[in-house]
DNA sequence: CTGAAAGCGCTTACAG
DNA sequence: CTGAAAGCGCTTACAG
């Protein structure tokens, strides 16, 4: 019923169950006719090792737990890929927990999964997530992605301040002159800080903004908004992508031309944003490679115990038709 | 260095670790004064309980393994979504492993998780995928989501031959004369299904057939390659909305009228399907549910080891614009 | 090359 | 209410 363990193996093979452990591993102090005898038994058997007790033993899970907001949309698809690729090379397995609505919950989540993970992938863009470095586990190596946590936390996220920046930078030579802002909510700190960027470009003017919550939904409802204001916008920035798509369709629907009457821009570069219509122009954050990195990054922590700081990635400016040069 | 173990706390309480134990598992045989103590030390030292070693005793280990073909775009992100939800609500853990590329690696993947895990729930779609039930783990519970494994197996499915037939049923009520189909990759079960349903309502005939990938990218090919046929189609339906997305894109940059000269169905009904422009006709899955679905079936065997076969879902037509009343 | 034995951290009858 | 002890399945010095 629960499966055969070694010692059945053993008692199969007539061997003490010290063979047939090393025989399973491959090690090679074993007479070839048992190493033979074990793994023919062992797959009849179809024994597989009880990881739990591998674990216990070998004070190693070959696992890493990774903590995520909200199991949501293109964007976590994509980085939960990137994990999971670096992962696979490297024969390590994922335990995975998305949708913790906020840092309570995940740390709730990080200790149960104590004892079953080498360490811990982080993504908490919660404002109030930098209170999770206070009760992290010890020992128990940690790499935060995208996310607010203590500065000392080794970490890979991505400079949204400059990315708001660089967006207003860019409609401005694109010859927008009345720009707005769709904003991601504003307990999300990677939101606040895009929204920060944006706003740096403006001093004493106060530009229209409505805040929306990363869904198409709310990028559609955000570009209704804007379109009834007095003085129309010429130029959106949007948040995210997901509410750039949104924001698009909503001006289509008004039979609003982009980027003629209205340039638009986002941010993420979702695979989706090559396809919308007209493409979209946004800020790309390579968001494979930021589950990537931030697993290497771990591996690396708990390997070498590097005690590196945090790398920041710059977003590229991906320049598509939605914004590209206007007439006015 | 290793953490705090329970034999730590015990010392520091003065206590059995029996009775560390009782008390960090909130049993009642404990004197209150023992718990409060054991519970504050436990606190401070920040002690996690070793997974492993609790599920080598227990032989339980509430973590359900989930195998995933690819986790690429938003269909995998709503099943993995759905599956984490009802996850969660039942205080399990996933132990997720995405993109193996075939039937081998999934076996790989699946002994890897031995011993890890309370039961596995399967995604593979390969039309090759019939092979993996012969060599299940036995004696562990598995539950396979849009899958061809053995009839046995417990599963939830889609009706992806009745979807086919219902695309073409509707395309027909909606006027359309020349058929064309986007299907996805020949060696996915579901891809080959929903094109068996497609053609079995030509006798004779040979309509028009493009295979994809079902990315939007070979959506967009596919597209182009239908639109440069003598004879246009002028309704196509696609094998999912990925590539029913590129689609539209293509036929937009031809300057072709959706619906009007050519109507065009989905399938899936990705979040993102009533974004797109016009919003895309599509069969719907309910893929969290799938997903929720799925896992929920998983733990009923885990508990009551019920005997029930198959759930097959049945598409539903969504209509959208995309494919909405047409002059010819 | 092989086996007996210790021990990883935990839970749970069992006896008090 | 409490503790000593057995045991979950495995790996790894240790001694042969």
């Amino acid at each position: 019923m629960a499966g055969a363990t070694l010692k059945d193996i053993a008692r199969e093979a007539n061997v003490s169950i010290a063979s047939a452990s090393r025989a399973i591993n491959g090690l090679d102090n074993v007479a070839d006719d048992v190493k033979q005898r074990v793994l023919e038994i062992a797959k009849r058997l179809r024994y597989v090792p009880h990881g739990g007790a591998r674990s216990l033993v070998m004070s190693r899970t070959n696992t890493i737990g990774v903590l995520l907001p909200d199991i949501y949309g293109e964007f976590f698809a994509e980085i939960i890929r990137g994990i999971d690729v670096a992962a696979r090379a490297r024969g390590l397995h994922l335990l995975v927990s998305g949708s913790h609505g906020n840092p309570d919950e995940a740390l709730r989540i990080m200790s149960a999964m104590g004892g079953r993970v080498d360490g811990l992938l982080v993504m908490s863009p919660f404002v109030e997530s930098h209170d999770l470095a206070a009760v992290l586990p010890l020992n128990l190596p940690v790499v935060t992605i995208a996310s607010r946590i203590g500065a000392d936390q080794r970490s890979i996220s991505v400079d949204n301040f400059g990315g708001g920046v660089t967006a207003v930078a860019h409609l401005r030579a694109q010859g927008c002159r009345r720009l707005a802002h769709i904003s991601g909510p504003s307990r999300n700190f990677e939101a606040q800080e895009r929204r920060r960027g944006f706003l740096s470009m403006f001093d004493g003017a106060t530009p229209p903004l409505y805040e929306g919550d990363f869904t198409e939904e709310s990028g559609y409802r955000g570009a209704k908004a804007l379109l009834a204001l007095n003085e129309r916008p010429d130029g959106i920035f949007a948040a995210n992508d997901m509410m750039a798509v949104g924001c698009l369709l909503a001006l289509r629907e008004a039979g609003v031309n982009v980027p003629e009457d209205i340039a638009v821009v986002g941010f993420d570069d979702i695979p989706i944003a090559r396809f919308t219509s007209p493409p979209l122009t946004t800020l790309r954050v390579g968001i494979f490679d930021l589950g990537r990195r931030g697993l290497e990054m771990l591996v690396a922590t708990l390997e070498g115990g590097e005690t590196g700081e945090g790398i920041i990635v710059a977003p590229e400016l991906v320049m598509r038709d939605s914004s590209r040069h206007k007439s006015g």
